[in-house]
DNA sequence: AACATAGACAACCGCCTTATA
DNA sequence: ATATAAGGCGGTTGTCTATGT
């Protein structure tokens, strides 16, 4: 009865990813695909289970991702799509493509919900805050409201930045004015010893097709990820590709008009 | 130099829905 | 029809790094 086990759950890994790991789990990705999560760690010779694989590709190894700070603009917009939707950080994210919800969901809790409750605007309600209210609430709220916020650092790294600038990456990072360029030379590195080609080929069937609304800075950075590995035939896509890729386009349309139509829904539901 | 603290974010946990044997 | 795992999601925790003392 029922399905099989996703995994036996006896010596598997926890914790950080290691580089050797991304390196298996992207090649076998790239060369296989994703049919299903639960056998992908035994074939790929992972001690994952396949949960912690998927968290690990969605997040942080997909080549269309993202990366570097949230723009100002990008803020903004999470803003607004929060006070819509609420806590629904999928939902959230799905406006904002080579974004993921954990992203998002951790951006707001580190920097927008501060940002909001300095402006005086509840992150909760999107409404201006009751102040006498809310400083019987705490003391470490109350210094938050009334005193100047302390800065430890204005420009911290994220840690992929300070691993890719420890590593057999620094030189191309040294290289890179852009943070997202800087950020993607880690991919550089876990493409070193794999199929290059046919990592080239993925970011660059991604970033022309199946990614329709990818922005300028993410096809770059896709782009500087393999600028090593570049070649002729990364650019000649097959016409049976071609043929997936418009395809995935269509679904990636059909998606946002389902999204949009759901959150019709859900607002309809919210205020009726 | 050593320790404490804060901030950022990757990873995990647990729950819910969907799929399947 | 039912039990159970997979997949997906949001909340929370853990780890690492930078900065302050």
């Amino acid at each position: 009865m029922g399905r099989q086990p996703c995994c036996d759950r006896v010596g598997l890994k926890r914790g950080p990813w290691t580089i050797e790991e991304d390196h298996k789990l992207v090649h076998f990705i790239l060369n296989n695909g994703i049919q299903c999560w639960r056998t992908i760690p035994k074939l790929a010779g992972l001690q994952r289970c396949g949960k912690s694989c998927r968290l690990r590709w969605i997040n942080y190894l997909r080549p269309d991702l993202k990366r570097g700070a949230l723009s100002e603009a990008e803020e903004d917009q999470i803003i607004q799509l929060h006070a819509r939707l609420g806590n629904r950080w999928s939902k959230i994210a799905s406006h904002f493509p080579g974004r993921t919800d954990n992203e998002i969901k951790n951006h707001w809790n580190t920097r927008i919900k501060k940002k909001l409750k300095q402006a005086g605007i509840d992150p909760l309600t999107h409404k201006p805050i009751d102040h006498e209210k809310y400083q019987q609430e705490s003391d470490d709220t109350i210094m938050e409201l009334n005193l100047p916020i302390h800065h430890h650092k204005t420009e911290t790294l994220s840690r992929t930045e300070t691993y890719d600038k420890s590593n057999e990456a620094e030189n191309c990072a040294a290289n890179a004015t852009d943070f997202s360029l800087s950020n993607n030379a880690y991919h550089n590195v876990l493409s070193e010893n794999f199929d290059v080609d046919l990592w080239s080929k993925s970011c660059k069937t991604m970033s022309n097709c199946y990614s329709p609304t990818l922005s300028l800075e993410a096809e770059e950075s896709i782009k500087f990820s393999t600028v090593s590995a570049v070649t002729e035939s990364s650019s000649n896509i097959e016409p049976a590709e071609e043929q997936d890729s418009l395809q995935q386009w269509m679904d990636s349309i059909f998606s946002c008009a389902v999204n949009q139509l759901e959150e019709d829904l859900f607002l309809l539901r919210k205020y009726n």
